[in-house]
DNA sequence: ATTACTATTTCCCGAGTAA
DNA sequence: TTTACTCGGGAAATAGTAA
C-alpha cells in the first residue's frame, strides 16, 4: 500500500498536476497522456477532469491541438488544507505516558554512567551531570512495553561509545522526560543486561532522594514527541538482528 | 468539494485515526463510532477496518466489550509520504515569468515614489533607495494578465499609506523581482489610474539606462514565488467590490 | 452492546465508438 | 489527432440480519 491509495482518484489528478506546477502556468496535457501517466484508461481521465472542471477545481482550454490545464484556486484551497491537516497530525506534540515500579538492579548503570567518558558524554549532550547512578524502573503494563520499545526508538541523544585498548565500551541512546514532574532522560544502554521492560533513568539529582522514593513505589514517566520522531529511521544494532 | 474528497475513504480513516493519536497510544472506538462520524454505514467502517488491518495498518485488539485500534509503523510511513509530497508540492519555488512592452507614462507612478515618506518605506521594506521613477510595463500576452492578478495578491511586502492632514495617500503592496536579469521590485500602487495590463517597476537605479531601454523594448520580468505565496489571504480593496 | 456475513444497490471504471 | 458518449461488468457501499 503506497501513499497513493490515501488518495481518491480525483486527489490522485490534482496532486499530479500540482506537482507539474499548474497553480501558477498551465500545463499542456490531454486526457490520453493523464492516463498514461496515472494508469487509468482515457476514458476516466476525461470523466475525472470533466468532474473536476465542474467542481470548480481546474480549468480547461484548447489551443489548436493542445489541452492546457491549470488547478484554479479553489484547488489550491483545497491542497493547501490537506497539507495543514497532514501538517498538524505530523507535527503535533503527543505524550507518551507510562509507569514503572521502582527496583534495585545490579549497579550496572551506575557503573556506566560513572565512567569519565560518558559522564563528559551527558554534560556535552544532555546538559547535565548526572547523579552517578540509574534509576529502574520496571513496566508492569502491558501497553508501556510496546510503548518502550517505541521511545527506545525515538531517543535521538546519541552517547558515543569508546574504546580504551583492552575493551570496548558501549554507546547508548537518550530522550529527555519528566518522572513525577522532574526532569530526567531516558537511557538506552546497548547491550544491556537488562530485559524490555526495564527503564532506566538518570537524572541530576538522586531521584531516590529527591522523590522519597523505596523499591516497589510505582512512579510515573511523562514523554514529550511528535509523530515525526516516532518514525525517524535509525541504524539496527546487531541485537536487533 | 472539500479536502476529504481527494481521499480514498481508507486515507479518510487513516487521517481519522491519526488525528486522535492512534499512532502511540491506541485509540478506543467501534465500527458503530467511526461510521457515525466518518458519515459511512457501520457495514462499511468494519470492512474498510478489516482491509486496513489485512493491509498491516492497523491493529486491533479487544478488551472486554471495548474495542481499541492503532496505527502501525507502515500507516505512519504512508502518512508522512504523503506530507513530504504535499510538502513538496505546496512548499517548492516556482517561478512566474511575464513579458511586457516599455512605455512612457503619464509620471504617476514617479511622483508617488518621490514622496518623501514612501521612500523611507521603500528603503525600509526593500532595502534600497529607489531610482526616483517607475518603469512601466504593458502586458501584451494574454496569459500574463492572469499572471499579474496572481502577483498582485501574492506581493506581501506592504508599503503603508499616510495622511499629511489635507488628503490620504493610498498605500502599495510590492514583490521582488528580476527584470532582464537585474534586482527590482514590483508594486502594485493601491487607486492607481493604470488598467489590469501594467505592470510598475522600481529599482535602485535607472532601469532605462542600464539595460538602454526605450519605449517599445519587451523585457522579461521573473518572479520566484511558492505556491503558499499564491493563496495568501488578503483584504479586499474597495475597487474589488 | 459488539463485528461481520449476505444480498442488493450504487457508483465507478474502462471498452467500444462517435464526433 | 482530440474529447466524451453509451453501456456492461465489477467494485464498493449499504440494508438486513446473524452471531
Amino acid at each position: 500500500m503506497s501513499f497513493q491509495e490515501i488518495l481518491s482518484s480525483k486527489g490522485r489528478i490534482l496532486l499530479y498536476l500540482a506537482e507539474r506546477g499548474a497553480f501558477a502556468e498551465p500545463l499542456e496535457t490531454s486526457t490520453v497522456k493523464l492516463a498514461r501517466e496515472l494508469e487509468i484508461s482515457q476514458q476516466s481521465a476525461s470523466r475525472l477532469l470533466r468532474e473536476l472542471e465542474e467542481d470548480g477545481l481546474v480549468l480547461r482550454e484548447e489551443l489548436g491541438r493542445a489541452r492546457r490545464i491549470r488547478l484554479t484556486e479553489k484547488a489550491f484551497e483545497v491542497l493547501l488544507e490537506m497539507h495543514t491537516q497532514l501538517k498538524g497530525v505530523m507535527e503535533r506534540p503527543t505524550e507518551l505516558r507510562l509507569e514503572g515500579m521502582v527496583f534495585t538492579g545490579l549497579g550496572e548503570g551506575a557503573y556506566y554512567v560513572q565512567i569519565p567518558h560518558y559522564l563528559m558524554e551527558f554534560e556535552k549532550k544532555l546538559g547535565f551531570k548526572p547523579y552517578p547512578g540509574t534509576l529502574n524502573l520496571r513496566l508492569f503494563r502491558k501497553d508501556d512495553l510496546l510503548k518502550r520499545m517505541i521511545l527506545e526508538k525515538a531517543a535521538d541523544i546519541v552517547i558515543e561509545g569508546f574504546r580504551d585498548g583492552r575493551r570496548a565500551y558501549g554507546g547508548a541512546r537518550c530522550i529527555r522526560a519528566e518522572l513525577n514532574g522532574e526532569d530526567v532522560a531516558l537511557i538506552f544502554i546497548e547491550r544491556t543486561h537488562y530485559s524490555k521492560d526495564v527503564l532506566e533513568v538518570i537524572a541530576p539529582i538522586c531521584l531516590r532522594e529527591k522523590l522519597k522514593l523505596s523499591d516497589g513505589d510505582r512512579v510515573v514517566v511523562r514523554v514529550k514527541l511528535t509523530p515525526t520522531d516516532l518514525a525517524r529511521p535509525q541504524p539496527l544494532r546487531p541485537q536487533d538482528l
